[in-house]
DNA sequence: AGTTTCTTGACTAATGTTGACTAATATTAT
DNA sequence: ATAATATTAGTCAACATTAGTCAAGAAACT
């Protein structure tokens, strides 16, 4: 808790203001200085972040009057809510974004916390661990889209 | 108690802070150094100490800021239910046999209908089908070892 | 003696940080 | 208009900083 590293300031920062308004839009240059990093850690911050398996859309613009905009989309407006999702976790997809996946199931209110943890745990390290990357994420893809589409059925 | 290894010195320690909080968070190189192991050693005195069988639930990060947390989690009063279950699936476990698995616990109240669902959907042959039927079973057993072992505690 | 548990360290993996270089867009000069 | 320059953001690879795995050997128990 006390030991963040600059990343996660940073992103916790930009998700207080999301918090109250549906996007921000900062100039990358002027949070980097603002946090004391190069302008690239705002590209990691929000690359690692702020996906789409999070429930955000990024756009920029370059040049002068140039920023960073994030967005949060509003994936229960969305009647295809289930297939952003299947399309997001795609043939393969990591742990991480896996997470990320069943984190908007859950704040999208299709499940709750219980099914969250029994979903989390099908797809966590313990459970998918053939001893190749690839292997396991094309599986962990696998398990997710099934139970999403058990999803569509239910709900 | 007088003949207490490094192992057992580094456990009760963080078991003391454990007695006033839910959680401890460590750097592993900053504990290892503190006792003077090497840090696989922490990984070690984890592993054989802070099992979910013994009530904990352990994450970690990499990298920059890196951690690892212990929590304690409150155990359910089905444990050795759980337990004959996880020896039921063993190794590796048929569809057939795992459908078993899933319906023993609804039977015995430790998942809803919709929990079985979902961990049907984990388990099925949609989600679980690398073309090599054993590897298949070992990876169901996997599956449902990982989520009967978060069945253990409430979160 | 044999078995289990503990200790150690080499190697691996994940995550975070930095900066050089590139690309896009806007503004200014010609 | 076009070209030159300024002002932004993007990419990528090197390096840094953590934790994880595994297997060999040591120590402690049967």
């Amino acid at each position: 808790m006390e030991n963040q590293n600059i990343s996660d300031i940073i992103e916790s920062y930009l998700k207080q203001i999301l918090a109250d308004s549906q996007q921000v839009e900062i100039r990358r240059a002027e949070i980097a200085n603002q946090f004391n990093v190069v302008p690239s850690q705002i590209n990691y911050v929000i690359k690692t972040r702020f996906t789409i398996q999070d429930g955000y859309v990024v756009e920029s613009k370059r040049g002068g009057g140039g920023y960073i905009r994030i967005e949060k989309v509003k994936l229960l407006d969305n009647l295809d809510f289930i297939d952003s999702l299947v399309a997001a976790v795609g043939d393969q997809i990591t742990r991480h974004d896996g997470l990320a996946i069943v984190r908007s199931l859950f704040e999208a209110g299709a499940i709750n916390r219980r099914e969250s943890n029994i979903i989390l745990a099908a797809i966590d390290k313990t459970a998918i661990n053939t001893g190749n990357v690839e292997v396991d994420e094309r599986l962990r893809a696998q398990i997710l889209i099934s139970i999403l589409n058990h999803l569509r059925y239910e709900s």
